[in-house]
DNA sequence: CCTTATATAGAACGCTTGTTCAATCTAATA
DNA sequence: TATTAGATTGAACAAGCGTTCTATATAAGG
């Protein structure tokens, strides 16, 4: 049922090109080399539809999340730093070479940034997220669980602009970006960053 | 002309609301007590309602943070956290008291994610984002530019995290917020990992 | 082979959308 | 007061939307 794939991979490159108002079933359609009535078959409705290819990738992103976060515990108590970073990576190193990953995150942020989706955030992101809060938790012990989940929200945040922001930075820096330590400089404002909003420092 | 800004105001709290493409002139129309035709004729096109939306608030914005910023280079040397503070604090005490300039504050984060509204960034938002990226910059001689404007990007998305993802906190947190240092916690997160990602720490 | 369920096509439906237009009301100006 | 420009109404338009329905093609199961 290869035709599905092609239906969702249309519905997550044009989902997260305009949103989920306005991304019409035409454009998938066209996208996909189908007819509309069956991309509107395969999915049920647009929400179903918008759903689905959310819940398509997440799994496999919770999996990678998860083993690298064991990985990281594997090799000694994990610092700040080191939990944000099996949180981060794995999405980004997809992000980095797939472009289907890449629309993937752009989707991502339009569920992030909408309350409308809390539910879907509860459902396949939230759940992995307490796991990585949790853990941060542990190594900030100063430090209320509610400021935690804060500075992760934070978090998150950054690195939703990092994948999907980089024309602004653009527009903002009048330099073309010199080398690829960016992300190691996503994840040392969000690891400081954290420490500083969790605890010690004032 | 009071019509005018009744109209302007619904437009502000419908886009705030549904974004550009779930927006409709009609629940703008019905929340303002007009006919939808007097909002078009008002705003001459949807697109430039919005943009006119934007730049209602943009220019108080605007003064008030360079002002901020003034004062704060009046009282001697600012150091990062200074400097974010004036960017950041007039728009957040704005926001926590009038209850329009919160959703001006969602309006202001559908602006920033989405690249289509990159001229509406440009020409209300950049200008002042130099100057306090310039000022960053200043304090922070041993990071390129392109990292400054980096980590001052991570540390706006944050910021409208602040303003826009209490929901998303309060699902991951599982506790109601103590207590009203949150801006505090945020500018500590912003500040010192804009230091981290822009320079010294490895 | 026949039956059945699903995949696909094609056309249409009802609804909402932004926009237009002519008509009326308001208010300022000369 | 007469004129004129702008504000406001009300109704309508054409286009695009998600969705539905019927009919055909395809493939799987008995």
């Amino acid at each position: 049922m290869a035709t599905r794939e092609k239906i969702l991979d249309a519905a997550e490159t044009v989902f997260a090109a305009n949103g989920f108002d306005g991304a019409t079933l035409r454009d998938m359609a066209e996208l996909a080399g189908v007819r509309v009535s069956l991309v509107h078959h395969h999915g049920e409705s647009k929400e179903q539809l918008f759903e689905q290819t959310v819940a398509r990738r997440a799994k496999a992103l919770a999996v990678a999340r998860l083993a690298a976060l064991e990985a990281a515990k594997a090799a000694g108590e994990p610092d700040p730093e080191a939990i944000l970073a099996a949180f981060f990576r794995p999405f980004l190193a997809l992000a980095e070479t797939d472009p289907r990953w890449r629309a993937y995150a752009r989707l991502v942020a339009h569920v992030s940034a909408d309350p409308r989706w809390a539910h879907i955030s509860a459902a396949h992101f939230d759940p992995t997220a307490q796991v990585f809060i949790a853990e941060l938790s542990a190594r900030l012990p100063q430090a209320p669980r509610e400021a935690v989940a804060r500075g992760f929200v934070y978090a998150v945040s950054a690195m939703l602009a990092h994948l999907t922001s980089q024309w602004r930075v653009r527009a903002l820096a009048a330099e073309s970006a010199p080398a690829g330590d960016d992300v190691d400089r996503l994840l040392h404002f969000c690891a400081c960053g954290l420490c500083a909003a969790a605890g010690g420092r004032g």
